[in-house]
Order: C-alpha cells, then structure tokens, then sequence
DNA sequence: CCGCGAATTTAGACACTGTCTAACCCTCAC
DNA sequence: GTGAGGGTTAGACAGTGTCTAAATTCGCGG
C-alpha cells in the first residue's frame, strides 16, 4: 500500500498522475491539477479554496469538477475530510493516522501525530457495528 | 455550578424556568419551549429537527427566534454544539464531558461517558493558546 | 483515419442550512 | 399613557454543496 505522504511538494505532474492511478483514479487534467493543489500545499484546504488555486491562473476547472473529483479521492482513500468548522468541509491530504488542533479564534487547523496521543481503552462498540476510525480534535483559543 | 443532567425528561415548565434563569436566561415562552424539546427528550437534535418539534402541535415559533435562542443557550453554556455532520450542527443538551460514536451510515450519534476514554499524554498545545476541550468522535459502521 | 460508446466536464438551476434586517410586539417603569 | 428595551418575526439573503442535462473528451475497434 502506497502512501500519499512520501510525495515531495515540488513533484512533478507526472509523479501526481503516478499517485492518483495507484489509487485507481483515471489521471485527467483537470485530476492531476487538483491533486497538485492538495499535495503541493499539504495543508487543510475547503473546497473553495481548491477552486481558487486551480483557477488562479485562469479558470479551467468548474465548481462541479471540483466536487465531483474530491468525492471521487474520498472514495479511493486519496484524502481524508475534516468535519471541524460549522461552515465549511476540510479536505486533507495527510491520510496516516493523525489529529487536529482546532484554534476556535482564527479557524486555523493543525497536525497532531498519531503517536502524540494515546488513547486507552476504548469503550465498547454499539452491537453490530465496527470501528471506522478515530477522530479527536483538541479545541484551542488564545491564552490569556 | 449546577448542572443540567440533573433533569428529568418529565420535568416541569417550571423547572425548565428555573433552569434558564440560573443560566441567566431570561425565560420567555418560546425559550422555555425550546429548552423543553432538548431536555425532555435528551438527543442530539439538529435545529430543524427542533423547529419541527416545538410547531407541532400549531406553530408559535419562528426559525430566527430557534436560532436566536440556540445560540444563546450556547453562550450560557446550557448546551453543546456538535459539528459532526457535514449538513447539519446538531445541540447536545448533556455539558458534562463526554465523547461521541458516530454510524456513518445511519448518521445516529450515541453518547460516550469521559471515563470510558482515558487519554493518555496531551501533547503540547500550539505556543500561545490554551485548551478549550476535546472532541473525540468514533466513526462506526455496520458489522461485516 | 473514422465512428461510437463510455467517461468526464460543465453551466447553471436548485436545495439546504443558517444569517440578517427592519418591523412589530410586549412588558415594565415612570 | 408613554417611552425604552428586550424579544420575536417574516422573509430576503448568503454560503456550501448537489443535481441535471448537454457538451466535450477519451479509448478503441474497424
Ligand atoms: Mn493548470
Ligand atoms: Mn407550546
Ligand atoms: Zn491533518
Ligand atoms: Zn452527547
């Protein structure tokens, strides 16, 4: 299993087209262009901003490109989204286990490595379901 | 400091009352019958969800006023906020810690004591903030 | 080269949640 | 009664995300 973050933010388009066919994902222009916005940057990015980066130049991919093709990285596991702010999805292109801090002053999002935290027993599950992951988010605001 | 997990879902009007006051929550009649709906049932209900209980019967609230008063509930610390849908921030009307399992599939949300989670190290807070709490959500899904 | 079906992209309409505004209502003190 | 202030309201509005139907592009056999 090939992970997401072994890539360098200066990959090349070409490395990216790599990725995204591991995945299962049909590298189109528009693909590849979304996904080097997401693993360029490496940070937590709304949709909204992802149509802003990959129109800054000039537009060539539209709103619904945008959704479709960041549904369809869920979908392969290319990215992990983020239900934090009320307002908005948070996509990340970190998908090893991790957390968040959560400045509730500025919005800003931040990585928690997976081994900074450990979590103890973990209660027991509701009859006939099982685990999909973990998400624990650290609230913050500014001290003082 | 009381605490509203003293409640009874049969709870009195006045009860309700007395606890919005304690809130300093001036207790209006529709404040009164929103806080009814929370605390009688106990659920984690979307505001929709709470427009739709407190007209049932004939309507006699409005949706600016459900939000006016969750937010204010919010500020008196009378309630929770949950952001674990992406459509929609649901109200917990239980403040005492606890954390959350969350069926993906049917989007239920089940409540987990604190003391079923111990967390081990915190790690260290981003420079110049504090903390402000800890969400942890356990994503289930349908056995096998 | 064609030609054709499947996959992909697109504009724009649409749905949903939540916010805002400006008028209105209600109570209480004077 | 009058005025002030808090509370409520309808409905317009905004932001985010979905859907549809048409257009484009792609892959591939002939
Ligand atoms: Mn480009
Ligand atoms: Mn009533
Ligand atoms: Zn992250
Ligand atoms: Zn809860």
């Amino acid at each position: 299993m090939e992970s997401s973050q072994t890539l360098k933010p200066g990959m090349a388009k070409e490395s990216i087209a790599d990725l995204l066919r591991r995945h299962e994902i049909n590298p189109t222009h528009q693909r590849v262009e979304i996904a080097q916005v997401l693993f360029e940057r490496c940070e937590h990015l709304s949709a909204d901003q992802i149509i802003s980066h990959v129109n800054a130049r000039f537009a060539e991919t539209s709103k619904a490109t945008v959704y479709n093709t960041l549904k369809l990285f869920l979908e392969k596991k290319l990215i992990r989204e983020l239900i934090i702010d009320p307002n908005k999805v948070v996509y990340d292109p970190n998908t090893t286990p991790h957390h968040h801090f959560y400045d509730v002053a500025t919005g800003r999002l931040t990585d928690i490595p997976a081994d900074n935290i450990r979590i103890g027993t973990l209660p027991a599950l509701p009859p006939g379901t099982v685990s999909d992951g973990v998400d624990i988010i650290i609230r913050t605001r500014p001290a003082a």
